[in-house]
DNA sequence: CGGACTTTGCGAGCATGTTCCGAAAGTATC
DNA sequence: GATACTTTCGGAACATGCTCGCAAAGTCCG
C-alpha cells in the first residue's frame, strides 16, 4: 500500500512528457505546418510518443485548445484602457473581440463552458475591466456580471458568425447539384425584406461591432440605473 | 450529343432518391433512434442507398442539417406579436431564441453563413417582424438590418454558450488527470472578480436573455434616433 | 529483493464525415 | 438497336477524435 511520494506527491510510473512540452511541440507544429495541422496524432508524433498517449495529459482536443488559448492570451499586448467607466467597458470588449477574431480556433472552443475561467491571469484583466467599469458606473455586482455576460454573448456570436463566413468563402464552390436555391421573397408576406432585397447581404456584411457594443452598453447601463432608482425610492 | 430531356430538363441516370425522401427518412430515424443517430451512413441505410450516395443530394452534413432546419422552422407555431414596434422586436427575438434553444443541431449549424437566408418563408416572418419594427420606429433600412443582425449575434452567442454548457453537464466527469485546475484569483490584480468569487458561476448561469434583449433594443433604437437627429439638424 | 500498488504507454479498433474513381443506368440521336 | 453522352451509384479508402484493455515502468513497504 504505497502512499504518495513525499517529494513529488505522486506515485507510479512518471510521465514521459508534460503539459509544457506539449505546448512547445504544438508551437513547433504550428510554425512548421500551420495551425490546421495541429491534430492529436501529429502532435503526438512531434512529441515522439504514441498517438493515444496524449490523452493521459489532456482530456480531449477541447482541453488542448484551451491550453493553447491560455498561451495565446498570455502573449497579447495589454493596451491601456480609458479610465471613464463606459468607455473602459467598450474598449475592453473591442480588445477581446479583436483577439478572438485573430485566434484560429475560436470557432472550436469559444462556446466552451468555463472558457472565461481558463483565461488565466494574463487575460482576466480584460474581464475585470468590464466588471469593474460596470460597478464603477453604479451597477451592483450581480448586474455587472450580467452585463459582462451579455457582452460576451454578443461578442461570441459576432466572432463565430464572421469566422464561419470567412471560412466558407475560402472553399472553392463546387458545381451545384440538385439545389433548390433560395426561395424568392414574397413581398406580400415579407414586404420590408423584399424591399431591402439584395442589399441585405451587403448590409449584413458590414462591421458595426463597435456601434453595437456601444448601444448594448448604453442600454444595459440605463437599465441598471433605472433599476437602482426604482429600488431606492 | 443528347440535349436535355424536354420534359424534365435533365439527362442521364435518374436519381433513386430525392430531397423529400431524405427528409422523411431523417424524420423516421429521429423518431426511432433519436436525433443523435442522424448520421450520414445511418440515413443512407434508412434510404436503402449506399453510404456515400447521399452526397449526390446534399453538399455536406451542414447542408443536410439546414434542410432539417427548414422543416423544423416550418412546423413552429406562429404566435401573434405585439403591434407596438419595440415590443414586437423583443417578442420576435425571444421567439427565435426559444426555437433555436429547442433545436438539437443549433450548435452545429447556427453560425452558418446564410442561415437566415435558408429559413424559408415559414420562419422569415420573424425576421421581417424585427426589421419592420425597427423601420416603423423610425430606423432607416440600413439600421434596421444592422439592428437585426446585432440581435442575431447576441442570440446566437446566448444559444451556443448555453447549449454547450448543458451538453457538458450531461457527460460524467472523468477522474482528473494531471490538471492544473483553475488558478486562484489574485485580488490585487482582479479585485472585483475576486470579490465576486464563487458567485460568478451562479450569476452567469442565470437566464437574463429577455432583459438583455430589451436593453440591446433600447440602446440600438436610441442610437438610431440620435443619428436621425444629427442628420436632420 | 519481492510483492503490492499506481500510473503511464500504446496498439488495436471504432465512428464519423468526406473524397475518389470506376462501374452502372439512364437519355437522346442516328 | 447501336452509339455517345450524362448522371448517378457505391465500395474502398482516408483523416480525425476518441475508447479499451493490457503491458510496462515506476514507487512504496516489508
Amino acid at each position: 500500500m504505497p502512499s504518495p511520494n513525499a517529494k513529488t506527491g505522486r506515485t507510479g510510473r512518471p510521465p514521459v512528457t508534460s503539459r509544457a512540452e506539449i505546448l512547445t511541440a504544438a508551437r513547433k507544429l504550428i510554425d512548421r505546418h500551420g495551425w490546421e495541422k495541429v491534430t492529436i496524432r501529429a502532435l503526438a508524433g512531434e512529441l515522439g510518443i504514441g498517438g493515444t498517449t496524449l490523452y493521459r495529459h489532456v482530456r480531449d482536443k477541447e482541453d488542448l485548445l484551451l491550453l493553447l488559448m491560455s498561451e495565446y492570451a498570455a502573449q497579447l499586448p495589454q493596451p491601456t484602457l480609458p479610465s471613464e467607466p463606459r468607455e473602459r467597458i467598450i474598449a475592453a470588449a473591442i480588445t477581446i473581440r479583436d483577439a478572438l477574431t485573430a485566434w484560429p480556433w475560436a470557432a472550436d472552443v469559444l462556446t466552451t463552458d468555463g472558457f472565461i475561467g481558463r483565461l488565466g491571469d494574463s487575460a482576466l484583466w480584460l474581464v475585470e475591466a468590464i466588471v469593474a467599469g460596470a460597478i464603477d458606473h453604479g451597477c451592483s455586482p450581480e448586474r455587472a456580471v450580467h452585463l459582462f455576460r451579455d457582452l460576451w454573448y454578443y461578442t461570441v456570436g459576432e466572432v463565430l458568425v464572421r469566422a464561419h463566413s470567412s471560412r466558407k468563402h475560402e472553399k472553392v464552390e463546387r458545381p451545384a447539384f440538385t439545389d433548390p436555391g433560395l426561395v424568392d421573397l414574397d413581398p406580400s408576406r415579407t414586404p420590408h425584406l423584399a424591399a431591402i432585397g439584395g442589399r441585405w447581404a451587403v448590409l449584413a456584411a458590414q462591421d458595426t461591432y463597435v456601434q453595437g457594443v456601444r448601444a448594448f452598453v448604453d442600454g444595459l447601463l440605463a437599465q441598471a440605473t433605472a433599476e437602482a432608482r426604482d429600488t431606492t425610492g
